[in-house]
DNA sequence: TGCATTTACTAAACAGTGTTTATTATATTC
DNA sequence: GAATATAATAAACACTGTTTAGTAAATGCA
């Protein structure tokens, strides 16, 4: 019975369309103004179809999120090739900064917003930010191994990186950064060197 | 004429009566589920009235979110006995972290949400928060001075600093150290000893 | 092929939200 | 006491996420 197939491989189409368009508008127009009806406007379907599909709302914003923790960790594990820990490290970093701030929705969804966190707080899930903050783990071990920052404990230190990059990324993209009172291209050259300081420093 | 002055302080007490209920049930439901009717049945006066006092609903939240800044300032300034501004800057950073976990909905609303930023972008206002920025800037100009810290720019460290903060803090509410995979009491722990990593790091 | 059943879809409704408008009752002024 | 200004509201508007009941088409079986 091949058509039991097809209906499945149907099925898993709809879904793509429904998780390609809310992506797009999501993208476009954030979160809040993404609703069922927009959505389903778009894909040409009524409201109630898309709940054939999905449970509700956070479970569509949930495989967003999944699929942009992907493109995160691709964006991170293309500094693989850079044998220096410490220099890796300081790429990653880079690399996650920017991420945020040319994509402040996906950031959101990853990092701030409340919502889909739900979905993954209960299942064993969190698979790609697991991978991302291994990613971390793996390079901050390596350079305490070779004594390139200062001693101290692992897991300590993950925490201590992550949250400053996180803070960085965050109180710019919600607008906090204004208390600066710089034109914004100013604001962000303090951001970046702040990291630099970061950086600094770490070393030993 | 005194009657106009009593209409104004009448005006007055009906605007506090619905800062105090929206704060008290605001910090019970957080800020998507105080919705105005609710705020308007706990003060037993229809939707429609509380719009002749406010705006709308940012500009009620504006106004919390200007006497949550009056708190945390409060918290800060505490400190202001401690002599060493090193000192100082440690007490000032675990002071902050302390009241982001304690008070999380006022937290969400000071430096996460997007909502009441809409209307402090175009005034001159943040004030409060320019203030408590402000006494960062101060203590750590003196750890510079007196070369307690590695120099570094004022405001490159100020941010470095807020930022770091600010991630444990915001990480934390929205639960994505729950990455660690640890209970909550050691995640705090790990938060805290990450603090004082961070501050190690900073001295000379 | 014809009928019963499952599947796919949707219109309409439900319970909420922030906000506006037209209306009424009260208080003030002349 | 009549005219006017003020305060409060009921009802509606335009949204939201979600559920329910009903329809039309595709499928399984005789």
């Amino acid at each position: 019975m091949a058509i039991k197939e097809r209906k499945e491989r149907e099925k898993q189409e709809m879904r793509n369309l429904i998780i390609e368009s809310a992506t797009q508008l999501f993208l476009k127009q954030g979160y809040d103004k993404t609703s069922i009806r927009s959505i389903a406007d778009d894909i040409e379907y009524s409201p109630a179809t898309i709940y054939l599909y999905f449970k509700d709302k956070d479970e569509i914003f949930y495989v967003i999120h999944e699929n942009a923790f992907d493109l995160l960790d691709k964006e991170l594990r293309k500094h693989d090739a850079i044998a220096d820990p410490f220099e890796r490290l300081g790429a990653i970093g880079r690399t996650y900064i920017r991420f945020g701030l040319e994509n402040p929705d996906y950031y959101d969804l990853m990092f701030i917003m409340r919502a889909p966190m739900e979905q993954i707080k209960n299942e064993e899930k969190w698979k790609a930010g697991e991978c991302a903050f291994g990613y971390l783990l793996t390079t901050l071990s390596e350079c305490l191994e070779q004594k390139k920052i200062r001693p101290a404990d692992l897991h300590v230190t993950a925490i201590m990186v992550w949250s400053f990059v996180h803070g960085l990324v965050s109180l710019y993209v919600r607008e906090r950064m204004c208390i600066l009172m710089m034109p914004d291209d100013a604001t962000r050259g303090v951001l970046y060197n702040s990291f630099d300081l970061f950086m600094a420093n770490l070393k030993t």
